[in-house]
DNA sequence: AATTTCACCGATAGTACTATCGGCGAAAAA
DNA sequence: TTTTTCGCCGATAGTACTATCGGTGAAATT
C-alpha cells in the first residue's frame, strides 16, 4: 500500500470516476430517486461540495451518465453485427442474433436495469433515451427481417414486423432479467428458449402475405381488419361526482 | 348545475375519491417521484394540510393505492379463470389466455405502467408488490401449462416451464403497451401475434423430455448442462484504482 | 335553538437536498 | 524559491416537501 503518487489532472479524473461509478451503483440499488449529490459524494468519499468541482449540476451527472450509456450501447450494436455476419453457419448465426444481444445485456447488468426502468418512468432523465433505443433496436430488428425476405411491403406487414421485433425485444429482455437474476444460470439454455419462441414467429410471417393458405393442423387465419378495440378509458376505475374531474384551482 | 346536497361522509368519500384519482394520474404521468402532497391535494382541489384528514401520511397514501391495485388484479384473475373455463373451442380457449389478460391491461392502463415500472424500480413502495405478482402470474402460466400435460417432472422441466411463462409475460406486456400507445390498434391482431409465438414455445416443449427425436428441418437440440456463463461483473466499465473500490467513509 | 363534530383552511416547524462561497494546502508553473 | 493554480473542504443560503397545529363554519346531534 505505498502511496501513489498522482498528478493532480490524474486524481481529479480518478475521483470523477469514482463518482461515476458509484452514482451508477446507487442508481442500481435505489433508482434514481436515490441519486442524490449527498449520496454519491459521501460514496465516493469527497464532501458534498466538491461534487460540483466535477459536474456544473446534479443534471450534468446524468448526462454523462446518459452518454457512457450511449457509448456502450453503439459499441454492443457494432460488435453484434461484427459477429453475425462472422457466424460459421445459417444455424449458428440464428443463435448469434439471440445470443450477442443477451451478453452485451450480460456484461452491463445495472446499465441494462437502468434502461428497463427508465423506458417505463417517464420522469427518468433516462426516459427519452431509453425509448428511443428500444425503438431503434426494434427498427434495426425489423430491417433484419425484410432483408431475410419477409414482406414488408404493405402497412400491415410493416406494422407485422414491428410487432414481432417487439416481441423479441421483450422477450430478450425477459430472459436476460432471469439470467441476470440467477433464475437461468445456463445462457445456452436462454438462447435455446428464444429459438423456440422464434420458430413461432417465423411461422407467422412466413404464411402471413396470401393470409389464407394455413397449414393442416394450424387453426385458420383470423379475422384481420377486424372491429377496432375502442379507444381506452384512462381512468382507473375510481368515479367520480357527475360530470366531475379533478378540480384545478387551488384553495 | 344545480349544487348537490351531501352529507358530510359523502363529500369526505367524495375528496378522498378525488385524491386517489389524482394520484393515479399524477403516478402515470411523472411517476412516483412527482407523487407529493402538495401535488395530490391541489389536483384534488384542497389545501396540502387537508391531505392529512384522509391519510395518516404519505405512505397510507401508496398502501391504499396498492391495495386498490391488488384488488383489481385479483379480480381480473378471477375473471380470466372463468372466461377460459367458458370459451366455446379448443382454439377459442387458447386465444382466450391470451386476450383476457390483454383486455385486463387494457382496462386499467395507468395501473399497468405503474407496475411495469414498480417491477423494476427497488425504490418504488410497489416494487416488491410488483415483482410478486409478476411470479404468481408466473406460476399461474406454469401449473397451467403442466396441467395441460407438458413435462414438469424434473427440475430443468420445471425451469423450462418457467421461462416459456416468463417469456410468454413479457411478450403480453410488450404488446400491451404497444395497443395502450396506440401503435397496434387492432387487439385480435395482437392476439394473432401471440399465438404465434406460442406455437413456437409449444413445439419446444413438446419435443424437451428425450432431448433427441428432433424433428427433420429443426436443428439439434443443443448442448444442455453445458458451461454454466460465468458469474456477472456488476461493474459498468468504469475502472478504478488497482484494489480500489469506492471508500466509504464521509470526510 | 343550543351544542358538538369535523372537513377544511392558513401558518409554520422540521427535514433533505441543491448549489454557492471563501479559505486551505499541495501540486504545478514561474 | 516564489507565485499561481486548483481540488478539496466546511459553512450556509435557498428551495421543496412532510407533517402538525389552532382556528372556522357548516353539518350533525342534542
Amino acid at each position: 500500500m505505498t502511496s501513489t503518487p498522482l498528478t493532480r489532472s490524474e486524481a481529479k479524473d480518478l475521483t470523477r470516476r469514482r463518482l461515476m461509478r458509484a452514482a451508477f451503483a446507487i442508481l442500481d440499488e435505489e433508482g434514481e430517486a436515490g441519486l442524490t449529490t449527498v449520496k454519491v459524494a459521501r460514496a465516493a468519499g469527497i464532501a458534498q461540495s466538491s461534487f460540483y468541482v466535477h459536474f456544473k449540476d446534479r443534471q450534468e451527472l446524468l448526462r454523462a451518465l446518459g452518454d457512457r450509456v450511449g457509448e456502450r450501447l453503439r459499441g454492443a450494436m457494432r460488435e453484434a453485427r461484427r459477429r453475425a455476419r462472422e457466424a460459421p453457419s445459417d444455424r449458428e448465426r440464428h443463435r448469434e442474433t439471440f445470443r450477442i444481444p443477451l451478453e452485451a445485456i450480460c456484461r452491463h447488468p445495472a446499465l441494462f436495469r437502468l434502461g428497463l426502468r427508465a423506458r417505463h418512468d417517464p420522469s427518468s432523465p433516462f426516459h427519452e433515451f431509453a425509448v428511443e433505443s428500444a425503438a431503434a433496436y426494434r427498427a434495426h430488428l425489423v430491417a433484419d427481417l425484410a432483408s431475410f425476405g419477409f414482406p414488408a411491403g404493405r402497412e400491415s406487414d410493416r406494422r407485422r414486423l414491428e410487432m414481432v421485433a417487439d416481441g423479441i425485444g421483450a422477450l430478450s429482455d425477459a430472459m436476460a432479467i432471469g439470467h441476470i437474476d440467477g433464475r437461468y444460470p445456463d445462457l445456452e439454455e436462454v438462447v435455446d428458449v428464444l429459438v423456440a419462441f422464434s420458430y413461432g414467429y417465423l411461422r407467422l410471417l412466413r404464411k402471413d402475405p396470401p393470409a389464407s393458405p394455413a397449414g393442416p393442423s394450424l387453426p385458420p387465419d383470423p379475422v384481420r381488419n377486424g372491429p377496432r378495440t375502442p379507444p381506452i378509458d384512462p381512468t382507473i376505475g375510481i368515479r367520480d361526482e357527475p360530470g366531475g374531474g379533478a378540480r384545478r384551482d387551488g384553495a
